[in-house]
DNA sequence: GTTTGTGAAACGATTCACAGCT
DNA sequence: AGCTGTGAATCGTTTCACAAAC
């Protein structure tokens, strides 16, 4: 399939969410304005955006949500559970276990693991945190899609590369490094101190 | 001061803390090329970014780090602390306030509310919960500078405009829909459904 | 010799605008 | 008449490449 954009690829999963909404408020059909609207895009920028993956309107009269919430399921590889565990059981790590609210969109937290002897064991939600020492071995044994990594700074790249290691090709990034992998991994990083410094520079520069 | 692209802000965020590390390290400067290979992307992209902002570098030499560090921090406007609320008492609002590792990098939390009274006057990490009644009222006698957006996505747009209307004009917003705020008020978006749904179309598309 | 700063070129994403279908 | 699908035009960002400074 041809390369389509990071960009593109996070407004189909807005799409879906607003589908989802129009669906369980009872309707039946839905326009690009429509969508555009609820997303804060353009008509063009949505019809654009599905055409890469085919032609799923009708002229004249919009998309049928149904359909169109199943492809974008679909696309988006939504049509199968994932496998989530965590490595860092610290505050992050356990804010996620906490939170839980992956499980309703599809992904599972399978397990939790840490290198520190006074956390392993302990049980979260649940689930009981076990040692990392063999990180690429609990890995394969979890049968894990993805990896959430919620260890320190610098902790994380070794992380990562065991986790290479293992055969997994995902992973969702709370340190604040960018990591290096090779091209059959992705990674997507969240870093809210960005988010809060790109904050400070909009209310300094004007 | 012309319009800097998102992008160029978030890899100054990112060259600031590489410049800190580079800086615990001993290290008197640094060249494009070294603050790249840490941040995955080219010297050439570095050299761009920072141009925008002046010429901090010398030609043969690089930058130096104490200097650099303490422009960025002045260009991203961190040379202040910043007055976070958080509003929604929920999950993630709890996992940020017990997170705490915002102070560090300038941003203070110093209240949380809440519409629900089974949690109002609750104490969390040092703060009570407060009812966000009269939110527009709560945000000004906090001086926020920042507001957390932690409530149910239902509850969000009702949020963002009493935010709008109190005057302060940055949003951390982690419900999942696209919020619509004046030109003047700058929203990011931290959406953990989108991040693991990006990773499932990656994992899905070879 | 090394590395910056920056116009120019290349690339990629968004918007326009309209033909074609319902 | 209404709305999609899409090539063409536009806009913005990244990369190139090199003159200027050290």
């Amino acid at each position: 399939m041809r390369k389509i954009a990071e960009s593109t690829v996070r407004r189909l999963s807005l799409y879906l969410r607003f589908l989802e909404d129009f669906g369980e408020q009872g309707a039946e059909t839905v326009s690009s304005e429509a969508l555009a609207a609820r997303g804060g895009t353009t008509s063009a920028q949505v019809r654009k955006d599905l055409s890469f993956f085919g032609s799923f309107g009708k002229r004249g009269l919009g998309y049928r949500v149904p359909e169109l919430t199943t492809r974008l399921r679909e696309i988006l590889g939504l049509a199968r559970r994932y496998r989530l565990v965590v490595v860092g059981a610290g505050k992050i790590g356990s804010a996620l276990v906490q939170f839980g609210g992956f499980r309703k969109r599809g992904f599972d937290i399978v397990g939790i693991l840490d290198r520190d002897p006074a956390k392993i064991g302990a049980r979260w939600n649940g689930l009981t945190i076990c040692d990392a020492a063999d990180l690429t071995g609990e890995l394969r044994r979890l049968e894990a899609d993805v990896v959430v990594l919620a260890t320190p700074a610098e902790a994380a790249q070794g992380v990562a590369d065991q986790v290479v290691a293992s055969g997994v090709r995902a992973i969702l990034n709370f340190a604040p490094v960018s990591l290096a992998v090779p091209e059959a991994v992705t990674v997507k990083t969240i870093n809210l101190a960005m988010e809060l410094e790109a904050l400070s520079y909009a209310l300094t520069h004007q």
